[in-house]
Formats: C-alpha cells, sequence, structure tokens
DNA sequence: TAGATTTGTGAACGGCGTCAACATAGCGGG
DNA sequence: CCCGCTATGTTGACGCCGTTCACAAATCTA
C-alpha cells in the first residue's frame, strides 16, 4: 500500500540515508512536541517508508531518541558557543572579569536555548544517559565540544583566573549546571511556565548572579 | 482496606468509592514508573473495573495525573515539614541561625524525597501546572501547606531574620527552588544519575551552601 | 554471474486512550 | 410502593502506538 497515498514515492528501492532521515524527522518532531513526540511510526511515515524500516537503523524506538537526544546537546552546545563568542567580543577587562563573562555565557546560552527550543532542550536532557557519556563526539556542537565541556571549561578558567578557589572547583560544574538546568525545566514545562516575559530576563540574570557568587 | 479485590469481581455494581481507589492506584503506578507509567486501563485494572468507568470522574488521562501530581506534591510537603521538624529540634541558636536551617531543611526535605520517590517526585513537578495553583489545597500535606508555601514561609523568615536583604526577597524563591529542582531532576532521571552515593550528601550540601550564600 | 547480505515491505499482535450506546443501582417524588 | 431519573459502570469499537515474523527486492562480493 505504499507510493500513491502519501509522501512521494522513492524512485529507487533503496532510500539512501534513511538512518539521517529518521533522525531529521525525530528532531523535527522532538521539536514541537518534546521527547514524547518522538513517534516511530511518525518519522518513517516522514521518512515515506514503512514502519518497520526504522528498526534497520535504530533498535528501538529508545535508541531514536537517544540519537535525537544527542543532537539536541549538541544544538545547546553551539547556543552556547555562539554567546561566550558575544561575550568575548566586549572590550577585555582583566581576566577575572573575562572568566566570569565566559562562566555566564556558558549559562546564557543554555537558558537561551531552552527558551527557544523547549521541546528539544526536554529531549536533550530528561533522556537518561550516564555522566560518563557527557563527553561524547555525538553531543558536540560544531565547535567539537559538548555542553557538559563548555561548562567545564569555564570552570576551569575561573579557577585559573583564582576567582575559584581549588578546594571548591572539584564538582563545582554539578552546582552551576543543577542551577541553571533547575530553572530552565521550571519556566519551560514547570511550574514557572506562565512566568511574565519582563521578569524572565531578570530572574536568569540573578540566577547567574547567585551562582557566581555561591559557587 | 474495605473489599481491596484486585481481581476479584465485586459484589456490588457501584464500587464505593472508584475515584479514591483510581487514585490510589495511579500513585502506586507513578510510584514505580513515573508519570508515563500512569496508565488508565492499568489504573482501573487494579480497581477490578472496566476502562471507561474511569470517565465518570476524570475527564482524561491528563486528569489523573493531575490529580496524582497533586498527592506527590502533599507528600513532598510532608517530607519538608519531618525535615523542618528535625531542624528546629536542635539547640536554638540565634534567629538568624534558625532562618537559615530552616531553609535549609526546606531543600533537604525536597532533595530526600527526590531520592526516595524518584517516580512520584517526577510526577509531582513535571506535570505543567500554572504558578497560580501552587497554594491550592490538593498540593498541601498533613501541615495544610503546599511545598512551594513552605519555601516562602521559609524566605520570608530569612529575611525577618535580617538575613535576606529587602530588595533581594522578591522572587528569591525561584532562585532556591531552580537550584535544589535542578538538582533533585539531574540526580533521579539526567545526567548525574548515576553519580556514587557517597558524593550525593556532599554535592547536596554544598549546593545548599551556593544558595544561602549567593542568594 | 550466482549466492550472500543488506535494506525495505506486509501482515499481525497486544496495549493504549477515547467515544458512543447501553444497562443497572439507588435515590426522591408521586 | 412504584416509577422514573440520574449517577455510575459495561460492552464494543476505532485508530493510534511499538514491535515481531516471514518475505522480497536491491546491492555487494566472490
Amino acid at each position: 500500500m505504499s507510493g500513491t497515498g502519501e509522501a512521494a514515492p522513492r524512485a529507487t528501492y533503496r532510500h539512501g540515508d534513511l538512518r539521517a532521515a529518521l533522525l531529521a524527522a525525530g528532531i523535527e518532531l522532538a521539536r514541537d512536541g518534546g521527547p514524547s513526540a518522538v513517534v516511530l511510526r511518525e518519522a518513517t511515515r516522514r521518512a515515506g517508508v514503512s514502519p518497520n524500516a526504522a528498526y534497520r537503523h535504530f533498535t528501538d524506538r529508545q535508541a531514536l531518541l537517544g540519537a535525537v537526544s544527542d543532537a539536541a546537546q549538541a544544538l545547546v552546545a553551539d547556543a552556547m558557543e555562539e554567546e561566550i563568542r558575544r561575550a568575548s567580543r566586549a572590550p577585555g577587562d582583566d581576566a577575572a572579569a573575562r572568566a566570569h563573562a565566559r562562566l555566564r555565557a556558558v549559562g546564557t546560552g543554555y537558558l537561551r536555548f531552552a527558551r527557544a527550543e523547549p521541546g528539544l532542550f526536554h529531549a536533550a536532557f530528561s533522556v537518561p544517559t550516564a555522566l560518563g557519556t557527557s563527553d561524547s563526539p555525538s553531543k558536540a556542537g560544531s565547535g567539537g565540544r559538548t555542553p557538559y565541556q563548555l561548562l567545564t571549561d569555564a570552570l576551569d578558567a575561573l579557577a585559573s583566573a583564582g576567582e575559584l578557589p581549588p578546594d571548591r572547583r572539584p564538582h563545582a560544574e554539578f552546582l552551576a549546571w543543577s542551577s541553571v538546568h533547575g530553572l530552565a525545566t521550571l519556566m519551560i514545562d514547570g511550574p514557572l511556565r506562565g512566568l511574565p516575559a519582563e521578569l524572565v530576563a531578570g530572574v536568569e540574570q540573578r540566577l547567574l548572579d547567585m551562582v557566581a557568587k555561591g559557587l
């Protein structure tokens, strides 16, 4: 029954790059609808292929979701790096100020992405993956670094600049990450969802202040 | 438990209190499995009733999930209040120290509950509800206060004790909540899931330190 | 060129949420 | 005391989902 009805029928029996097509469809589904909207059958439908074809490229729906999650994390990394670039264009004060600006940029990028792409953000970080895989290249943005690595780098720089005592450096990423991640999730699908837009920026700034001051 | 026949057919045509039975089943399902495990058909099965009977008491699966979420928040409130009691049993230093201990207890209760009941925790706060309903009595614990109210109270006390400058009091709940909530979610179903047990307590303490210091 | 391997298809199964039509229990009013 | 009304539960069906199995076509390789 394939062919006439749905999307344009393929010329060849083989698809060409079905895996990539399914992943792209999955990303699109996650973009509007979050992880639960990543539906195998719909992804295959968009790729113009029968439902079972997906199983030649992903063992599971879960596996597809994992690939979507990785891709979403790469986009988060891109957002962070863009924010870092923006921050570093500012006139260079001393090293300490620059280190603080960089950490803040990391957080800002994270929050900006969550606001701009709530579905993808949710897909990126609510799919269970071990911390050990946080450095996996599949999660890296175009700069080659993952979100977790960008955070770690920023904290290292902060420590190097003497703005973070060495005894407080270990696991500092957990503290910073938690705060920013919590705000992001509360704002996009938690009880803070309806927060008036003019409050959002202020709360975000204050949160980043709190982290910088309390770390 | 009056006549809780799981598979046993009911004696009477009427169930008695089906709404409560469905809610109880839903809570149990959420407890092991999180919100996505709250399945209408399974809840009715456990109540010994046909699937559609649920629609006499909940308009939707979503409505049942909402009720489960409220119940879970009430349990969070209980965990917080217990921690507050524990903290207030300590010899009373000055008012400032007691205010700090109380805020810390609120956070500790939240984190303890998340660790002890990850499924219910997830159900409590990842079901979208507006901030305006955070004071709804359906979310209150046995002490009559919701988690959000307990946090607000603790921050008020901190401000009264002069430990939080008045200009930083507004919206401070968002900052504190975000940090603790973020750590909880990252630890129970995020990338921090596998965190070694001996690290957990330390990270939690440091996070609470950070909040107290940075607020 | 023939056989092996990869990749996509078709049909089917059980589970889900939900709707529509029906049936009974138990109440209040005549 | 009966009668009908409403609240509550049942049966059956629909369309969606993920997943499995057996099969067919395309491509690779020997």
